[in-house]
DNA sequence: CCTAAAGGTCGGACCACAAGACCTTTCTAA
DNA sequence: TTAGAAAGGTCTTGTGGTCCGACCTTTAGG
């Protein structure tokens, strides 16, 4: 068939299969908390006993995945009483060579995620347009607040992601969020990115996004919410193109 | 907060871990393979030896793999020259009893996977109409020529595969069509599902939606295209449906 | 100053997996 | 008719990831 020629690189399904180890699985899924916000900068992870509790694994396991955080700088370790993992507030000279390392190779396969989150992201609102219930009207708003209300990065960090949270809830299907969240993670790969560096530009264009999208779902427009929120999405993409592009050409 | 009472059941990100087996990859992948239609009904998989060499997995994996498929009822295992793993025809008494035992107890996590199912089809749909080029459109209309054509339900089958991947290759993102391939594995869990003996009254509907669907992917109506997919796709769900709830009540 | 709470280290047991070697079955072609 | 090739079936051995548990070291707080 001609087509195939044309056909963009579909990967097969039939192609060398790569086990993740229990280790890498939770640095994964600790990664993911901390880009979703679950633990802030500056915050502490659970303790090593308590995270194997919790993920079902051996500490040893957790201590390998949580070996890896610090190695690409993500958080710091302190020992004694009070020690734990920390979350660091912000990217390293470590975490900028991490990143060089890992996500060059497969620049192109990272421009097809940031689209695909982009086009998953405007469906989320979509969905949540047409399914919203008050107590989604209403989470929405309170979040739009906080996060017009925010004074520090922190704030907006926060709020940020009270406010999407309330979106995806909206859509009443837990799935969706997963897909969301996975998405979220394969796009930072998994580096906590932070856009709320981005000066108060980058702040104003969150907030009237935030503005319309909340309006739009309230609304039940789904249409325009999904238009706003495929834009809206390209913020985060942007700040990640953004950090990549400054690991493609390293400054001496 | 109240919101969190009222809440759907969001899976937290720290739960236990389960880290799949290189045997239940493998498993996947190949039901994956033969649910999109690499494999016929009536087809033979790959050697062993050869499938193992594909995969970069040990042999003894493969066999643990197939074993599986066989438990399961998928496949017909033939020894000697000419031999190997059959893909078989349609189900079995074993293979219903496999889904009993396997899906129901997911049963409301299967619902959230076909209506999340519904929408990322529309989403392909709508973004397929947004960008398909002139090669797509060719193809689209060959496979629905096909279709129209079909005589059998195996050509029906490889027909229906071949116009819905020509569709998700019009959205020129190979990711996208990646998650659509994930979201059949999921709901098929991984059962080949075949609506494909669903009778004329289901092959007409099909029929219908897909000359729409074409028409309004070259169209380029975006809005339309998704409506038409996201309904569309609610012929395999209830196919799955049906056998599962057949399923739920053991006939004597 | 002592204790609790945290991370750091070590060793043994287990299991999935890889890499072979070899056997058995069955078809095909000489 | 028969030998060989191509497939699945069986077994062994080695390795790395994981679990479990015991113990050591560091540090904050009472």
């Amino acid at each position: 068939m001609l087509g195939q020629v044309l056909d963009g690189p579909t990967r097969p399904v039939l192609r060398p299969v790569r086990v993740p180890t229990a280790a890498a699985e939770v640095a994964d899924r600790l990664i993911t908390a901390i880009a979703i916000g679950e633990y802030l900068p500056g915050e502490r992870l659970p303790a090593e006993r308590e995270l194997a509790q919790i993920l079902d694994v051996s500490r040893s396991t957790v201590r390998e995945a949580v070996g890896r955080l610090l190695a690409v700088g993500i958080v710091d370790i302190r020992r004694g009483r009070q020690g734990g993992a920390y979350v660091r507030a912000s990217w390293t000279g470590a975490s900028a060579e991490a990143v060089r390392r890992t996500l060059l190779p497969r620049w192109e396969e990272m421009e097809q995620l940031f689209d695909l989150r982009c086009l998953v992201e405007g469906m989320v609102a979509r969905v949540a347009a047409a399914r919203r219930r008050e107590e989604d009207i209403a989470r929405m708003r309170a979040a739009l607040d906080g996060f017009a209300g925010a004074q520090t990065p922190h704030e907006e960090h926060a709020a940020d992601i009270a406010f999407h949270s309330a979106v995806g809830a909206a859509t009443r299907n837990p799935q969706i969020v997963g897909l969301s969240r996975d998405l979220l993670t394969r796009v930072s790969l998994g580096f906590p990115i932070e856009p709320y560096d981005g000066g108060p530009v980058v702040y104003q264009r969150a907030l009237r996004e935030h503005t319309a999208l909340c309006e739009a779902v309230v609304e039940g427009s789904a249409e325009q919410a999904g238009l706003i929120a495929q834009g809206h999405f390209t913020i985060t993409n942007e700040a990640v193109r953004q950090v990549l592009s400054r690991a493609r050409t390293p400054e001496p």
